[in-house]
DNA sequence: CGCGAGCTTGACGTTGTTCAACTAGAGTGG
DNA sequence: CCACTCTAGTTGAACAACGTCAAGCTCGCG
């Protein structure tokens, strides 16, 4: 049911219990093994995906096999993409990093709701105006600055958005790393490496540490 | 009057008279030379702006004095930008390109008739996610190609969306189109060279004719 | 114990920037 | 009408940033 689950968007409180229960009627639980595909670009826009559990990342398919990561979501996300109300394709993939479990919900009972409440309106097209001001730092990140800026981006994005913590695990390989930073794999390695020798992060395997957060904060800024 | 505005947005259409006077009632006109600026990034969003004449560049200010454009837009196109419904400052600054005029839509009164309407709603989001596309094809555009390859596409946009012509006087100068390509002037400039030199354009001062279109798609596709 | 996928490293080549010098044209004042 | 200046455009040489390729490594897993 929809209106106990603790992991719905806050957006959805917006909606009466008449809307909440016509989204229910129309959703379905899907479980996924880690490296599944959730949505994939170019395909039908038929739903929209919450997660309740786990975590995915949503890459753009660009040219010669490479991907660009444009956002890791997890619990309590909600996954739509810019194909909603246009032409109803998805723009990207999304593959789960861990075993995930979302709901999907009707693409069209979904744009149905959005058209009956404006100010469920209202707060989608809030939603998605946030996620264009992030998109446009991306731009300045990904087009201004160098490598190191960009890893140092990451890292943080990691830390503060992802597992909210100055020491984690990541859930990311090094090569998906390359692709949200625009670089190759080598690359993404060699400035890691460049960072651990500089006493900024303590990296083994998988587990990252930020050290020297001054540091590295500045290295974001100055790119 | 805007019900009688041979230069507004299809979009308006949907509204119905009441709602059309009152943006009529809250807006007025400027007119603007070339060079000037219309909103600065990260000035309150007072208002949004619909062009009636003229052409402008939207740009993100980046590191370092670098700027990045992200749009050049012309008479018959609506300025708003992803501040609007969220933090309501501006995320990009918009300069004219040619001496401008524009109605200022005042942007509290243009939410209240998104709100009001909510098919209107319904076509602002399509907009804005027809935008969002854009800019993904952008990322790509961006990261993944060489300078050859957004060079290209710099003079398709120009061609295709901006002129609508095969060969054209451009309204832009060398450093602006290296900000449309994160470049510096000089690659830009080496790059329209190269092209020169190869046959597929021809470029006299600020004249500009594309020639072999043919070759000229390829590089946008192969980066 | 061996296999394979992801990770790491180094050498090398390419791509793109920086810096400096030079050119052409448009305005400006004597 | 002629310097003069200012800006945009252009070119070349040196240099830094980044990618490519190839080899070796590690570690979990059958």
């Amino acid at each position: 049911m929809c209106k106990d689950c603790l992991f719905k968007q806050p957006l959805f409180n917006i909606l009466n219990p008449n809307e909440l229960e016509t989204l229910n009627q129309n959703r379905y639980e899907v479980r996924y093994k880690k490296g599944e595909t959730i949505f994939k670009q170019g395909s039908a826009l038929t739903h929209i995906a919450c997660f309740t559990h786990g975590m995915a990342k949503i890459y753009i398919e660009g040219l010669n096999n490479r991907n660009l990561i444009i956002k890791i979501v997890k619990r309590g996300e909600m996954v739509g993409g810019p194909g909603m109300h246009t032409d109803f394709k998805h723009h990207f993939t999304v593959t789960t990093l861990t075993d995930t479990q979302v709901c999907l919900i009707d693409a069209e009972t979904f744009q149905d709701v959005v058209k009956s409440n404006n100010k469920f309106a209202l707060a989608m097209m809030k939603k998605i105006n946030t996620q264009g001001i992030k998109n446009f730092e991306k731009f300045i990140n990904l087009t201004q600055k160098q490598m190191p800026g960009r890893i140092a981006d990451a890292i943080f994005y990691l830390s503060d958005f992802v597992h909210e913590s100055d020491h984690f695990d990541v859930v990311i390989s090094r090569q998906d790393l390359a692709d949200m930073t625009a670089m190759t794999k080598e690359s993404a390695i060699r400035i890691l490496k460049e960072f651990k020798d500089a006493g900024l992060i303590s990296v083994e395997g998988n587990h990252f540490e930020i050290l020297d957060k001054e540091t590295l904060r500045k290295i974001c800024r100055t790119g």
